[in-house]
DNA sequence: CTGAAAGCGCTAACAT
DNA sequence: ATGTTAGCGCTTTCAG
């Protein structure tokens, strides 16, 4: 078993000072150019490698991004987060993802260990439990040690910084314009509870693009949905109870979910009923029929966020009040679960 | 902008040596209760919490686990991060995740940055390039350095080490006992190319079974999907040659793509041709109908992983020759795409 | 009971 | 061109 090579070691078997070698291998021309040479030959031979925790240590930067998301059984998630891994490791940084499990302790935890040293700046999505709470302080103290943060998708307008979001009430506006034009007429909306940021948005949009087209709103035809896992039932009420020629879903699960219940019902889709989901992910690419869905693009959203962070963490010249908040646009995926 | 607050800091405000501080924190009775309980109350005033990278250069410790795995999106390799992440939390470490994106280069950088100090350990997942290069001088190098490393899933017999993984082979060996049980005949096989471990495995436990059961091997039913982009085309083919009643697939997003391959083709499922997958994931909970598939306890894998990997960081006297390989076993999770 | 000092591995200002 | 030294924040041995 080799030990690890340090500094010290190539300094002492070449006879010369650390801080020569430590010149010689960022290739210092203080250094003459035989010693350089000799050092670094010498280094690659042993298969020297620097150790990143005395670098950090010294230097008060980790080239780490720490990352906290809700739940990485999830798609979108995961799609941020390979974004954010492009561009982190583009630039040099190694990414540290935490879950939050959607729990507030969890999210306070992770983010007192990351940021005790661990890591130069935060990516994170805010928790269900932290979005109802609406208990940021955890995110105010790593911001006033001047840890940059950027936010993105579950964000919250209480906290300054960067963000990076979807435009969600436009997206589900388009969405139901598309049904409409489509030639539906009654559009059944399945979404969260209120305290779900996104959700909010989405069932808002869905108001908003109604209301335009001089529809009036259903209520019967909304259906919130608590708990994932009693979302059939909710669903099957749903068919039980209303008359509707599409239904447009919050998210892809739903979505799917409520195709299952109408084919089960011997319904045809797309002329019988439409269906159109919120977020690409492998359910709606794979279901059948396949599923038209708003597209969030997580890579982009994920490499934005990313980009952003990094920017902040090499310009500390940055003035606190040049927040910005990108939008990253939404198309529509279109597939078979809607007409032409 | 509060900055961070030290130990020095500390003393200097109470007037006591660094050391002293030190020790009152971490409740030595080598200081006075009384300036044990002064130097607590003043920390916790201050917020004070240590630098992670400063004990860990000094403890020669992270706390840190480092995960490679070839794909985030990917519903196994999620799950297994969330058994990953579970069980290492519950022993105080973190989890930096590093995505291989299935090349051998992406994984030799990310387990040589990693491996310089960042993390105590190492769980990976092999990438395919990896497995089919066998190039394994970078897990060899990290072992020699005497760190642990635990692999999981797509693993090699050529690195010694503690592994964790599911007998592929006997998983599907009962997958297709399961469909001739259920009356079927010509079961055909949606695989991948042979360089893919797991694949091979499950292939030869297709093969074994039909041996086991007396039947013949038809190879015009056996389809080694090379890439996943042409995956439809190729099943088409299946589809247009060859006549079965059932369709065993290495991985679910083959079983599902050929589900939606027979519905268009008017096949009723279960009725006309059963559905087996590998992997239980969404795609298998949700699709239409639901999919029957050989679950892989992703979660259980990866806690087995993290408590093995913590196992041997915490007791650093284990025998070189200790090492074990946990098999976890496999289950059939029935749904509608089978007959009973 | 408290403190001085060394050291983890590295960098960099400041000698020489 | 090279070396000495101090220090990043913390722990720990050893002296007082």
């Amino acid at each position: 078993m080799k030990k690890k090579v340090t500094i010290k070691q190539i300094a002492r078997e070449l006879d010369v000072s650390v801080s020569t070698v430590s010149k010689a291998l960022r290739d210092s021309k203080e250094i003459s150019l035989d010693t350089r040479q000799k050092v670094q030959a010498f280094a690659k031979l042993l298969n020297y490698r620097p150790n990143n925790i005395a670098v950090s240590l010294k230097n008060r930067k980790t080239k780490n991004i720490g990352v906290i998301i809700p739940e990485i059984v999830h798609h979108f998630f995961t799609t941020v987060i390979s974004g954010i891994e492009r561009e982190a490791n583009k630039a040099g940084y190694n990414v540290i993802v935490c879950l939050s499990d959607e729990s507030f302790d969890k999210e306070v935890i992770n983010m007192e260990t990351l940021a005790n040293g661990s890591i130069d700046g935060f990516i994170l999505s805010l928790s269900k439990e932290t979005q109802s709470k609406k208990d940021f302080h955890h995110l105010r103290e790593v911001i006033d040690q001047g840890m940059p943060l950027v936010m993105f998708d579950r964000v919250s307008d209480e906290i300054p910084g960067d963000k990076v979001v979807i435009d969600d009430v436009e997206g589900a506006v388009n969405a139901v314009n598309y049904l409409l034009d489509s030639g539906c007429n009654r559009i059944a909306l399945l979404t969260t509870v209120d305290y779900v940021s996104v959700g909010k948005l989405r069932t808002e949009g869905y108001i908003r693009a109604l209301r335009q087209a001089g529809k009036e709103v259903d209520e019967s035809l909304i259906v919130k949905i608590e708990d994932i896992d009693n979302c059939e039932q909710q669903i099957a009420l749903l068919f039980d109870s209303g008359k509707f020629d599409a239904v447009f879903a919050v998210n892809e699960l739903f979505a799917v979910t409520a195709m299952k219940e109408a084919q089960r019902r011997g319904y045809r889709i797309p002329e019988d009923i439409s269906f159109m989901g919120f977020t690409d992910g492998i359910l709606s690419q794979f279901a059948f029929p396949p599923l038209t869905t708003v597209d969030q693009h997580g890579l982009e959203m994920g490499g934005m966020a990313a980009k952003m962070l990094i920017q902040r963490l090499e310009n500390d010249d940055m003035g606190d009040e040049s927040y910005v908040t990108e939008v990253i646009p939404t198309s529509i995926k279109e597939r078979e679960s809607t007409r032409k």
